[in-house]
DNA sequence: TGTACGTCCTGTAGTAGATATAGGTTCAAG
DNA sequence: CTTGAACCTATATCTACTACAGGACGTACA
């Protein structure tokens, strides 16, 4: 069971010793207990937290929302409301990114079939640059 | 024709002044003329050029990017080939982009499908991001 | 028990890419 | 010629980390 050092979580969760400090002064991660000489030792709880953080963050969740997830997940009173409406609202950010580098593949597919790719005056992509949003 | 003081500008161009003033700064956007109190005057090449580095901007391109496309572009002697490779490079990567959110998309939807929106002690969004990545 | 070396500690500073504030100056309309 | 909006510089703040420097701790081995 747990009693891990930094080093070891980090190995453990692919965080950076720094990040996790980082964490737990920002208040992202619970304070740790400590060796006599000051060493902080995590428990199977904060490895728990830190996966919990790195997954959600992976999945492009915002750090505050992450913040308002374990605020939410975490004593056991998990209101799935909320967690939803985050989760619904991630979505659709989602979706609507999808949207706009799908359409900005297409255009930038389209400028560079038409470039050339000599030494001319008049370039597509820069011309596409230029041109504003419709 | 353009004698804009950087307000006008940045209500033309929808980038606040403080943005305008550190682009300059960072030499993004070329040092304008002044008045003799002191007071920027910028021309409609500044006009283009900030026009530029937000629709760069907006379409995902890197600030690095932007700077090398502004070299490029700027001095006429414009190399269709190196802004080529920069679209192309640029391209690939909304490709992968476009690719890790919607398998995003897909288990989001459908994680948030399985959400009963009462208060349950098991909530499928916090399992979701508890479940370590496969 | 000693010692050596890897790991850990705090504190500070740096990064990009802005954004915000404080305190003072200039411009332009009436 | 006044007044108020807009502008000026300089500095600080922000997010989300990362990277030192300089020193203390912990543990495996002799």
């Amino acid at each position: 069971m747990g009693r891990l050092s930094i080093g070891e979580l980090a190995r453990k969760t692919g965080v950076h010793i720094e990040t996790i400090r980082y964490f737990e002064k920002i208040g992202m991660l619970g304070a740790p207990d400590r060796t006599a000489g000051g060493h902080r030792v995590f428990d199977d709880g904060h490895l728990r937290t830190l996966k919990f953080i790195k997954r959600a963050r992976e999945l492009g969740f915002a750090p505050k929302e992450v913040r308002t997830l374990l605020d939410l997940g975490g004593p056991a009173e998990a209101c799935c409301d909320e967690v939803r409406e985050i989760a619904i609202h991630h979505l659709e950010e989602v979706r609507r990114k999808i949207d706009d580098l799908t359409r900005l593949e297409r255009h930038l597919t389209a400028t560079v079939e038409q470039c050339s790719g000599g030494h001319v005056p008049d370039c597509a992509v820069i011309d596409m640059l230029e041109t504003a949003r419709p």
